[in-house]
DNA sequence: ACAATATTTAATCATTTGATTAATTCATTT
DNA sequence: AAATGAATTAATCAAATGATTAAATATTGT
């Protein structure tokens, strides 16, 4: 179905600078880049949003919170077991990144960069550190520090997206061997860390 | 003990432009920064190498073979067993990881923005697609795409290095605990990698 | 020592780029 | 319809930035 959704100016602008600021990175991305993207003039983009780096963190702010928004419900569930848990948060990462591919390359690197400020926009250590999560874990395996098997889960289910330019550029995959190779994971990864677990 | 290396002109902005690069990544690095930090006239920088695009492949050139130059003698030695592979590849990427910390993240994210193409530099893929490691996890697993295992050595080593700026940045870990935990992986990932092999 | 070549510098160029301005069009209220 | 404020545009500014030039200094070969 067909819908004529007729976004606002200012939205227009979020939009395609979501999708320069992701491809290009902070400094990377020209303000005109956007302009032009978005099909608005130049001007328009400091009328709504004044600056470039007040637009980027704008943008930033969506993308964190997808990134690490909606695994929180799930890490601070009570009434799930761990099993459940690394099931649903599989599922869940699984869907968020074949959606949106180069999100942790761009978070990661722009981080890296300090260019944003995570920790100002979502207190993710106050949920997690405490969580219901990591005194499941400490329960189940209390000898190993916990973050090595939140480490472990995070890099198996988020590495591959990271590596698929390189797995790309190397032509050792291609899209189509690229999404049936993580469609294999999805079941395979929380296997693995089951595994690791109960060793 | 002091040494007076005194490195040649080019050499100082070799290195200059190796530190910049890394830190801002190609767009958001200025030649006047890398003059700068090299202690050497703009002027020079263009007169050595050129353009700004020659001077980071040459770098670029560097940090790929360091990134992965030194695991192609593992991969395709004939004489070591697969679990022997698996522990020098481990050691040698933490001993490269830990000394170049943000290097992965540099190199993922310029390929990501093809601002370099690594093929070009070092055709892994033919040291990878029929090596002798590939033939070794086929034997020991034959149902399972043998990339899997790759992947999942990769992700646990590398991972936990292009999370660090957000580990820091939540404050979850500090530069001494973040020593610590890569330290207990470094005994660790080879164990768990040997567990998905075998079960 | 002299010529030729390589290296280094200060000054400057040309373009790019983020931002602003002033004028114009559009929408809303009365 | 007139008035008011919001949205949009074209033109332009100022600073940043990659690159070049021409002159000066250092090095090397004969």
């Amino acid at each position: 179905m067909m819908t004529t959704t007729e976004l606002s100016t200012e939205d227009k602008i979020l939009l395609a600078a979501s999708k320069v600021f992701t491809e290009k990175g902070f400094s990377g991305a020209r303000t005109r880049d956007i302009a032009e993207e978005a099909g608005i003039n130049l001007a328009l983009l400091n009328y709504y949003f004044r600056t470039k780096e007040k637009l980027f963190e704008q943008v930033m702010k969506v993308k964190i919170v997808l990134l690490f928004g909606q695994i929180i419900p799930i890490v601070t569930n009570e009434k799930t077991s761990l099993d459940e848990k690394i099931d649903l948060a599989s599922a869940k990462y699984f869907d968020i990144l074949t959606k949106n591919p180069n999100l942790p390359i761009f978070v990661l690197s722009e981080i890296q960069k300090k260019t944003s400020d995570v920790k100002s926009i979502l207190p993710f250590e106050k949920v997690l550190n405490n969580s219901y999560l990591m005194q499941q874990i400490k329960e189940r395996k209390p000898e190993v520090n916990p973050f090595h098997f939140l480490l472990n889960f995070l890099s198996m289910t988020v590495f591959p997206f990271l590596g698929k330019p390189i797995l790309q550029s190397f032509d050792l995959m291609n899209d189509n061997e690229f999404q049936k190779f993580v469609e294999e994971r999805k079941t395979m990864v929380p296997m693995w860390i089951k595994m690791m677990l109960n060793s």
